[in-house]
DNA sequence: TAGGGGCTTTCTGTATACAAGTCTAGATTA
DNA sequence: TAATCTAGACTTGTATACAGAAAGCCCCTA
């Protein structure tokens, strides 16, 4: 392990950087997680890793069966539907409570957020656009002042990320629907209307999750289902 | 290990036990759980406990500090209100979308569970009537047909469980009111009422919320942070 | 008597060894 | 040739050993 932390434990490390790995899609859905292989390219013992990968079977972010392993979870069209549904009603929920909620400062912030996100979408800059995206989702988990929901906003968020990723660049337009609608939200959260919030919010999610539907028609999450891919 | 179970792995077995302990507050809210302790008690070694441990942790149903192992979690007033919040608006989604994409055999079924429930309220039978409340509560997340939906809400509601726990022995009338609203939500979901089946469950939640609150003034949930009880 | 510092004990975190199940590839047979 | 069975390697599950960090305790001091 080349960083060290006191506070974390290495299991924790481990789990941080494979969860990364994972959201980035850089570990594919189906990839299996040898545990012997993770541990020579960590630098650690299989210890921390099992634990690793118990934690974030824990966040469904990988599957474990029994005396099978682990891989990096699978989601296929069924699953992927359940949980943009799910993940679009908590987001809503998050929205509609932050605009019920949020102080000043939090709506400040999420204002600047929001333009700098504008900026980032009118040059066409995917990557700094990703990065704000995230933040201004984020904070309007923070704005709901509910620590559970926040937490279980986020942990779908991450839960969907690999199958949400790459779609900036496969469709060129998405990232101004996807500023247009954010700023129906943010609007909606600014002005403190609650329900105007909370649709605007399904609005964004169910685009998200349309677009993801017709980009990723039948391959991608349920092909790999089968047959287990490598690690790169 | 006395029940031994091929096809589940001894961590799992371990993590079910101690789940359910937890549950029925066999084990309260910040019981310190120390590794050799329990596998001792279990009598595995220390491995599948560690492994145990983590999968609750993903759950919240146990706390994990570096270096400092695991406890109960530990809820305080706000969490609390936090956790009741969530569960009410997850379940409440649950029985909307129930009231209108639920089979007639699962609306059979729910019917039938809930006036059974309702002869265990009349005969005053605590302990049949939290067992069909608790399959009421399920029936009603599986009739909404979404299994990342459905998993959420027991998973809060394992959560809260211990705290909800000893209520009904310690109000008296809860067990009724508590009928009364199931039959509020119940009539709902069978007339394919979406609005009012969602509504009449946020309700029962708050009821339940308000209860919990007024029965638990402040100890139980947050007087056990700062001093780890022992294992019984 | 109260507070602080150092020591000891206990427990967790990590590594490694062993057991047992799973998967694969090759041989055998129909 | 295709299917099945078997033997081997490989992987996971479990147990144990060791090191290092917390926590508790006692003694010392003010």
């Amino acid at each position: 392990m080349d960083t060290i932390d006191k506070t974390k434990t290495l299991a924790e490390s481990v789990a941080d950087r494979l969860a990364e790995e994972i959201i980035r899609r850089q570990l594919a859905p189906g990839t299996r997680l040898d545990e012997v292989s993770l541990a020579a390219r960590f630098g650690v013992s299989r210890s921390p890793v099992r634990d690793a990968l118990r934690l974030l079977a824990g966040t469904r972010l990988v599957d474990h069966r029994p005396r099978r392993g682990f891989c990096v979870a699978i989601v296929d069209q069924d699953e992927l539907k359940d949980l943009f549904e799910a993940a679009g009603e908590v987001e809503a929920l998050c929205a509609k409570l932050c605009a019920l909620r949020a102080g000043a400062a939090e709506r400040k912030r999420i204002e600047i957020v929001h333009q700098s996100t504008s900026a980032a979408a009118a040059a066409g800059d995917t990557t700094i656009y990703a990065t704000l995206n995230e933040q201004l989702h984020q904070l309007i988990y923070a704005g709901a002042r509910n620590r559970t929901l926040a937490e279980l906003a986020l942990n779908m968020r991450r839960r969907l990320a690999p199958f949400r990723a790459r779609l900036f660049f496969s469709t060129d337009n998405r990232m101004q629907g996807s500023n247009v609608e954010h700023d129906a939200i943010v609007r909606a959260i600014l002005a403190r209307d609650a329900d105007a919030a909370a649709h605007a919010m399904l609005e964004h999610s169910a685009q998200a999750a349309m677009n993801v539907r017709t980009h990723l028609p039948r391959d991608e999450a349920g092909a790999s289902l089968k047959e287990d891919r490598e690690v790169a």
